[in-house]
DNA sequence: CTTGACTCTATAGTGGGCTATAGGGTTTAG
DNA sequence: CTAAACCCTATAGCCCACTATAGAGTCAAG
């Protein structure tokens, strides 16, 4: 089933620990026996990923979905929440490529300009100090 | 000295682990004594974050300046390449946005087109299958 | 019967930059 | 002399979604 979802057999147990894909039938052996529906399941948790859910909110999601209740709903808001967060990552993105090109702009001219000899890189030290930034995973 | 920077004392001491920070000379009782020289690099440390770079890199540009040499073309080089993948970033999360404006635009129509009732949630399950996106640290 | 490709469990590690906790010692003001 | 406010070390935990490792069992083909 791993291999059909394009996943590792580990991350399936994985997902199983967390609470994502319920706890299989088993062979007299132990082996997992996985239906097609745990299957559906596993790649909506890939597709839910893939819209930018993260393994909590899928979790939220199933949690929903198995009392019962149309997750829709709540997909909705939450999408509209994860927009609003993305819009202001642009932002915050923008604004540090501006003050990198800023930065890159003063490194470019600074051969020219005086700096005193015990600075460690007067490239950096001609910053005004800004908020640090985060930037990756 | 961790207070006139804005840091902890636990963080003072992690960068003196890590090899940021020199270590200092201390009383008879054990107690670090701080330089002004320290104080100048610990600044050092938070501009140079403030303008991007990790603390790996951070090492690498004060490594250049205690063998001798002036960091600056390196930091300028290491600017250079941030910027690309700060576009690059942007880009991604650009296609992002516009994904997620395009499932909300579906899911505003979905309780009115026909879906089957064994799906888990079909805003999410009527994606075309793409990569995931990590989103943010 | 052996070999190789699988399966199982349990546990620990990854990255990055800290932060928290436990258990102790020191300094200074009142 | 005591209490508060510091300092010290060492170790573990956080976040997230996995990934890796060790050690053992199982299954099918040749």
């Amino acid at each position: 089933m791993a291999r059909t979802a394009g996943v590792s057999v580990q991350t399936v147990r994985y997902y199983e620990r967390a609470g994502l894909l319920p706890r299989p039938p088993r062979t007299p052996s132990g082996y997992r026996i996985y239906s097609p529906e745990a299957a559906a399941r596993l790649r909506f948790i890939k597709q839910a990923q893939a819209v930018g859910f993260s393994l909590e909110e899928v979790r939220e999601i199933l949690r929903l979905k198995y009392n019962g209740r149309s997750p829709c709903e709540c997909v909705r808001g939450m999408l509209e929440e994860k927009l609003v967060r993305v819009e202001r990552e642009m932002e915050t993105l923008r604004r540090f490529r501006n003050e990198l090109r800023q930065t890159l702009g003063r490194a470019r001219k600074l051969p020219h300009l005086p700096h005193s000899a015990s600075a460690i890189c007067p490239i950096i030290e001609i910053q005004s100090t800004k908020k640090p930034r985060g930037e990756k995973r």
